[in-house]
DNA sequence: AGAATTGCGATACTGCCGGTAGCATAACTT
DNA sequence: AAGTTATGCTACCGGCAGTATCGCAATTCT
């Protein structure tokens, strides 16, 4: 049992010049993810076992277990390519605007795709157990998924400290953590999520709620 | 099977005078929910198996099916028990102070009692999934329990708009779900979250973090 | 007192699912 | 041709949610 690994992060310099042995056709796992991503779009986590994982993508559950090392990693390498998309679709819709406090607005907006995506929304309990549990995989996760996203928009943020649209004196990570948490929120006690909410959402966090006194 | 269910919603006006049969004592009711508290507390959901809720509670396991239709229903009543106690706590801990924004950082606090607490975070996977699958189990839990609370807090808020301290044309909803979720977020993405962080958040949501140009 | 009714504990069971083993075979390198 | 690795298949293990059955206990009704 090699275990090639899909994530090769080792592979540096040599790049190894062609391993010996039957080749790992790439194809299979994009059927496989492919596959996950559509059952857990139409019927949930629970209607994502991995025998239906492996009777859609025509791979065998053995061929499965060679290049993932459990259901859940799986799972959450496909929600890892679902949020990929998502974003990447919204990043798309974004004009560069640069109107006063587009970066929240834009950060709301992002979280809007998220939150709902059925994709997202069928994962999500099972990234939250690892995210609450410390797992490896949730780690990895934080960091591969949370992380860049989070710096992106903090990098963003700071530009418009200096532009002196936002006060020097905020935590910018608190802003992010009340928009995105906001519609996370939101979303799970079943509010209205859309667009209208999202920049409402991120207008009261630039603008505050006190009155003026 | 009878089924007299531990919730009878529907025992109107005659009060049953008394049932026939041997009686449910009421404590097993109790030891099969402080089992299942403890069993999440210490092991987390995974733990918390229908044989080990048995085995820990002394009563059987066909015992605790009679009482509860399923494992997550007992798990989301598990929680209930465990929300109030925490939320009470919290509440007898909040002075009555009137000082501006005090709801909000109420508020705040109340989330940060929640999101610590062993019990909560070893049952939210659970019902999250119930909440985004609009499970009949997560309707009840949200109208039980997040609504009191909300509404509750949605009180005081009015009451603030009413002083002045909160702008009339604030969506009182979003300055919760700011609050809440970014509590939550935090928690869930593993940053530090304590008291001076729920005030900081409250404050931001109360000051905002606009510019003043 | 005795019948009827309901709850309990124990044991055994079903069914599903995550994960594994073993094997024959396919694809590739040397 | 020999060695190496991947694949599909079938069969299996172990754990766990949920059910069935049964003898017994506690209580109410007549």
């Amino acid at each position: 049992m090699p275990d090639r690994g899909q994530v090769s992060l080792e592979s540096r310099v040599p790049a190894s010049p062609r391993p010996i042995g039957r080749p790992r056709p790439p194809a299979t796992d994009r059927s496989i993810l492919e596959a996950t991503i559509e059952l857990l779009a139409e019927g949930g986590a629970d209607a994502t076992t991995l025998d239906a994982i492996a009777r859609r993508s025509g791979s065998a559950k053995t061929t499965i277990y060679r290049r993932w090392p459990s259901r859940e990693a799986l799972i959450l390498d496909a929600l890892r390519v679902a949020v990929r998309g998502s974003s990447e679709q919204v990043e798309a819709t974004r004009e560069v605007d640069r109107t006063l406090g587009s970066t929240v607005r834009g950060a709301a907006r992002t979280i809007l795709g998220l939150v709902r995506n059925s994709v997202v929304r069928a994962a999500f309990p099972t990234i939250a157990h690892e995210l609450f549990e410390e797992t490896d995989l949730g780690n990895r996760f934080r960091a591969d998924v949370f992380q860049p996203i989070r710096t992106n928009l903090k990098t963003r943020l700071r530009e418009e400290v200096a532009r002196g649209e936002i006060r020097k004196d905020i935590d910018l990570d608190l802003v992010l953590d009340a928009v995105h948490g906001g519609m996370l929120y939101r979303a799970l006690v079943g509010e209205q999520v859309d667009q209208s909410v999202a920049d409402a959402l991120a207008d009261l966090i630039l603008s505050g709620a006190a009155g003026l006194m």
